[in-house]
DNA sequence: TTTATATGTGAGCTTTGCTTAGTTTTTCTA
DNA sequence: TAGAAAAACTAAGCAAAGCTCACATATAAA
């Protein structure tokens, strides 16, 4: 952020500016969305956004996080309260969850390129979203107790990246499929398999 | 395309605009790589280089095309020569192979985000290159003879993805992960406990 | 050779990302 | 509470990227 805003008006137009490019990333691509764009949206000057983010992918970097904290809560949220007796049944219970929560997130999806760039310029910093789901993951379902920390932080990145891998890659080459009980089931077993070799 | 060569030297014109385009993505970022920077790296004029590609995204498609087939022949060739007797031996092989393979593919990573969007716009068709690697990992993996057409079809999808889309995730947020004996024995793992419970 | 078609050129138009000089609004201070 | 200082904001416009088009040259066909 090139300044932090310091009075509640500032503080304001940031979020306007957020939720404008929000807005439009729903409708159109990342590069269809231009700064001028929002802007406009927004309700702000140009300049104004630029007093505020120093470049276009800082504004977006800045929208992804914020996003991201807000889906990554709700994941959680869910995974929590997930009450199931045995791990099969946890499983398909967070596997129903997880591909009912991306199925709708064009957003996300949108951003997800710069988000990437992003943490591999930073390098080190691992994606937030995927890395408290993988938290609440283990956590969930007893990881803990069954291995050592270090087994247990290569295992539920693992097990997270593999879930929402094959569900993202389903939801971009077959919608689908992704609806199928059969879609659902090869998850589970997925998961069950992996859980039970640990 | 917007038109296609029909004498050699406008075939060999086109080759070389995508060449150039292929030699600058290996050093630079996407949108770092203008298309009059291509036009003369490749010795053309801006003009030629748009009387064969409407527009940047088109080129960069036709680029990502050629070097997705370009690698999934390769990776399936690979597949085809691994020569273990069980499984689980097999399943290391190809494990070894596609993390070697993704590690140094700096251009396809940078095309992703066009080729994700290609497709969500175009939606239906596959992936390429994830749909060949799978059929070839099926045949490899003698999944046919275990189970239905059906169900090959979307287990070698999810064991394809799972892998791949891990192996990505683990190359953009911790490339030390991915040299790691543990990450290679814990793919193994996945793989063979799936394949398990077919 | 003449005519037609394919290929190639590059000045410059349009849009986009971004800067900056300057104006308005808010806060601070005497 | 007036005037100065700081913060917030505006709009003109520059630089660079994507792209077009009128024209030139090369190759093929008649």
């Amino acid at each position: 952020m090139r300044k932090n805003p310091k009075q509640d008006r500032a503080a304001e137009t940031v979020e306007t500016i957020l939720d404008a490019a929000a807005q439009l990333l729903g409708k159109h691509e990342l590069r269809e969305v231009s700064t001028n764009h929002i802007a406009r949206r927004a309700g702000v000057s140009i300049g104004t956004l630029y007093q505020y983010f120093s470049n276009k992918d800082e504004l977006m970097w800045t929208l992804a996080k914020r996003e991201y904290i807000r889906i990554a809560k709700e994941i959680i949220e869910q995974i929590d309260e997930v009450s199931a007796d045995s791990i099969p049944e946890t499983s398909r219970a967070i596997v129903k969850l997880l591909i009912a929560r991306f199925t709708n997130e064009k957003m996300v999806k949108r951003l997800r390129v710069l988000v990437r760039t992003k943490m591999a310029q930073q390098g080190g910093g691992e994606e937030p979203l995927r890395a408290a789901i993988a938290e609440a993951l283990a956590n969930k379902l007893g990881l803990v107790k069954r291995m050592s920390l270090e087994k247990t932080k290569i295992y539920s990145f693992i097990l997270t990246r593999s879930l929402l891998g094959t569900i993202r890659s389903a939801l971009q080459t077959d919608v689908e499929m992704t609806k199928s009980q059969e879609f659902e089931d090869q998850l589970v077993i997925l998961m069950t398999a992996y859980i039970d070799r640990a």
